[in-house]
DNA sequence: CCGAGGATTATCT
DNA sequence: GATAATCCTCGGA
């Protein structure tokens, strides 16, 4: 049995956070399916400085994980329909995360064909709105645990990933009205050539 | 293959 | 009342 990823992990700046969780598996629980999946794709948010990520204006009721211990589940709705998931980082009392943005399925592909049934093979996991429906993320795994061994919700380390194999680039899917540098800083981070990121 | 436009609703101003 | 860390459909090439 492999131990999940330690909260010492998130506890780190996220764009570390981001970069690190490259391979890692993410696993997701339930009392009938084991789904397993290595994660492709990440976005680091970070901070109050960060005009792009949701703690910039300080606590309000939604970001409120963002500011709690690391290691930790942030999930979001967003333009009324996607949950998105992000892994908590930095210190208690720091917004910061990682978005969870593209997966590789590894196990339990049944489950995640059945959760996105009628759409090609192609688009199971490689988008952050996607890969939540087809591992059934909800806002019930909100603040869940990360890094507890019987949660619905784990991320346990994957083989080490290479510099050569990791890209980095903007940031995906910011409102127009996100200001320079914010809006192009590279604070993406996707495997090279791994055909299920969200974009090439 | 690619781009444009619509869906849909919690959240924040 | 405006916005949003997205996805899907449809039309055209």
């Amino acid at each position: 049995m492999i131990d999940p990823l330690p909260r010492t992990f998130y506890a780190q700046d996220a764009r570390h956070v981001a970069r690190g969780l490259l391979g890692a598996i993410l696993v997701r629980q339930t009392e009938s399916v084991t789904i397993r999946a290595r994660i492709v794709e990440t976005e680091a948010y970070t901070g109050l400085d960060d005009l792009a990520s949701h703690g910039r204006a300080g606590r309000t009721p939604r970001n409120l994980p963002m500011w709690e211990a690391p290691g930790h589940a942030y999930v979001y709705l967003v333009y009324g329909r996607y949950w998105l998931l992000n892994a908590v980082c930095e210190a208690e009392g720091q917004p910061a995360a990682a978005l969870i943005r593209a997966l590789e399925p590894l196990d339990g592909l049944a489950a995640i064909a059945q959760n996105r049934a009628g759409r090609p093979a192609r688009e199971y996991t490689n988008g952050p709105g996607r890969l939540t429906l087809a591992l059934d993320i909800t806002d019930a795994h909100n603040r869940a645990d990360l890094t507890d061994p019987d949660g619905p919700l784990i991320i346990l380390p994957g083989e080490s990933v290479p510099a050569e194999a990791v890209a980095t680039g903007p940031r995906i899917g910011m409102g127009k009205n996100v200001p320079e540098p914010w809006f192009s800083i590279a604070r993406r981070y996707w495997l090279h050539d791994n055909p299920h990121v969200s974009r090439g």
